[in-house]
DNA sequence: CTCACTGCAAAGGTTTTGCAGTGGG
DNA sequence: CCCACTGCAAAACCTTTGCAGTGAG
């Protein structure tokens, strides 16, 4: 709780952003809601503790955060911008035609990829970072 | 040339999609316009040769395209939908910030992929197809 | 002929912007 | 104190929708 607490002011902080209670506000809406959040979510979740934190606000504070990188957008194909707050190596699991989006950590993946583009050079381009968009069904 | 055109008529008719001019023509601008036009690029190709064709038209083809898996959406950080004619498998090479989009096609990467997939299990979740998004950036 | 498709224009929803006011460092 | 940040409301943008008219099969 606490401790969650300090981190999100340093990750703020760290990044000689100001510290200012919607960037807080904001910031643990998207560590709270776990499934990759859209704005309208982020923004009803704020609101509801602090209804007067403003849309504007909350569309600026995001923008600023992943300016920053300390979230990220996440591609959606849905018309709408979800966010992620995990910085971690992972992927997606998506299903077609659903709002559902869920993280997928593999660490034996994650090696075989690093080691395959270790070795294998995709001619003009420099590879930073590797996302797999899993497409496929949600098993009930 | 004309190969093409009976390719793209065939592509419609195949799905029992009605053959219109209109369709024609959204579907040639897709293949012209190759680096994953966005909506708004393919309106502008699409007017230039025929400028009675509508925009609202154009949105309802592109959904019913995508509806019959003629061509895809692809997800996209940037808020605007872009389109890909390919249905070939194939990953994204994308720079952060650049409207820029490459293919890269990986034969050998697929096959590990595949390998891979068909050995682990994701727990409650059915692989139906991969898509890497490669971010770095592109070298001059 | 008939029903799927088109054109038009208006509506809908999301995101951005400008500016005056506020407060964190 | 100062300048980055906020709140508010309007504007800008992209996409969807309704409906009357049209044309492919």
């Amino acid at each position: 709780m606490d401790t969650l607490k300090i981190n999100i002011t340093e990750e703020i902080k760290n990044k000689g952003l100001k510290l200012t209670s919607q960037r807080i506000e904001v910031l643990k809406a998207i560590y709270d809601l776990e499934n990759h959040p859209s704005t309208e979510e982020i923004i009803k979740y704020v609101q509801e503790n602090n209804p007067a934190i403003s849309q504007g606000t909350i569309y600026k504070t995001l923008e600023t955060f992943v300016e920053n990188k300390i979230i990220s957008k996440v591609e959606t194909s849905g018309g709408v911008f979800r966010y992620d707050g995990i910085t971690k190596m992972h992927h997606h699991l998506q299903e077609e035609g659903s709002p559902r989006i869920d993280d997928y950590y593999d660490e034996e993946l994650n090696n075989l990829l690093i080691d395959y583009f270790s070795k294998k050079d995709i001619p003009g381009f420099e590879v930073h970072d590797i996302k797999l968009h899993i497409k496929g069904k949600f098993k009930k």
